[in-house]
DNA sequence: CCGCGCATTTGACTCGGATCAAGGCGCGCG
DNA sequence: CGCGCGCCTTGATCCGAGTCAAATGCGCGG
């Protein structure tokens, strides 16, 4: 494995010069009501503005209200893990340490509700109710990442992109149609695959008639059931 | 990537050859407090006895008291991934539905306290510092687990190795010394390799200095920065 | 102490996906 | 409506790890 200095370079750069202009509106409206019960702070981002840094302090957990986030792992010389995309619904940013142990990108133009940690704990040690919504989210996200490394660690390029096909329809409800909201090099960070085999394997699964892709950011699932078999 | 068809034969013979022998031997000693402040109850298995499988329903949530044991996902043809290796006072069988994501093995004969799922939850209702607990282990798992996807998807053979040592070394306290409990195939099935790159790259860092292997089972760290160094 | 079985190592070769390198083309902007 | 910039696709080649096969040797039982 080389370094993939250009492409480091290229994310170091969009990175910092995304992070400068603060873009995190906090918007005027206020507080809103998160499910876990406690007051939250509304707030958006743009593409590809970085929400929380590995590292950084974690005084949030944040739930999506519109568009998309990525949460990742980077390494020194550009290579990047995303450990998960969260769509609208989804809450991110629950960490084991007082120190985020990932970064977060807004994938699209966001909305996104904060809440404060030390509220949220304060009202877990005393809400039992609450306190077992957070264990069933993170039990939750450890189901997936547990498929995650099932998929990283033994599958083949197709069997992880069949799989991602399928998991995207599930979760984005839309009848046979995937609108793909991250880029080529999303999904190949995603499924620890190159740009290049994502964009491979995507066009071999067209032409085999398993999937159709009228746009790039459209899939139409043509085989759903070829698609499920390759997903195992 | 190609049906491993003997392996997987192997392996579910394996499986069944234990499942039979109810090995699980409650131990009339009885019950015996877990640290998570519930009562439960001591278990034995031996080697590569399984302790609970995928679908099977989730009654219990375990910690390990002596030995080591295994948590995986299995394909159809045989391909598996270990999710997580357990040591002495470590927590498994946390998982998110009524039904286990993922099936346990002992990886050496080993020694377990087993609290009933239904005591656990209803104590975390009442009880906020046990919720904190059982929340605090989950995120640590989640927090593995994120970092084994990064190794899975984004690493090298010898970047896998070196990090494996590494956390085994931090995780068993022997200082400059590693007795792996796991076999080469476990190792291998941890690090989404196969037996052979396992073997090969404990040779290739042998030859080169950075470690030394007196016994298969057992590893001196010679250079620990190099370890570290590829480890990332 | 010897022989046997099995985990492990080693060797030769293959291959899936990575890398390197051009194009193509959709989309936004003027 | 045309132009240009990035994203994406496609092509050629390479290489790290997988596969297949065989030898080694450790640990255990007799």
């Amino acid at each position: 494995m080389h370094l993939q200095s250009s492409l480091a370079a290229t994310r170091t750069i969009l990175r910092d010069d995304f992070k400068g202009r603060s873009a995190l509106t906090d918007q005027a409206s206020g507080s809103s009501a998160d499910h876990l019960g406690v007051a939250g702070v509304r707030m958006t981002w743009r593409r590809n503005e970085e929400i929380f840094g590995e590292g950084e302090p974690a005084t949030c957990v944040y739930r999506v209200l519109k568009g998309v986030v990525r949460t990742y792992r980077i390494l020194a010389d550009g290579r990047r893990q995303i450990a998960e995309f969260f769509l609208p619904g989804e809450v991110f940013g629950l960490h084991a340490r007082a120190v985020h142990q990932a970064s977060a990108e807004a994938v699209t133009d966001c909305e996104v509700v904060a809440v404060r940690r030390g509220q949220l704990s304060e009202r877990a040690m005393t809400d039992g109710a609450t306190a077992h919504k957070l264990l069933a989210l993170t039990l939750h996200q450890l189901l997936r990442s547990e498929e995650h490394m099932l998929i990283l660690g033994r599958k083949t390029a197709s069997e992880r992109l069949a799989w991602f096909l399928m998991d995207m329809a599930e979760r984005i409800p839309a009848p046979n149609r995937v609108e793909l909201p991250m880029s080529r090099q999303d999904i190949a960070d995603y499924l620890g695959l190159t740009i290049e085999t994502v964009s491979r394997t995507m066009t071999q699964l067209q032409d085999d008639g398993v999937i159709e892709l009228p746009t790039r950011r459209q899939v139409v699932l043509r085989e759903r059931q070829t698609l499920m078999d390759l997903a195992a």
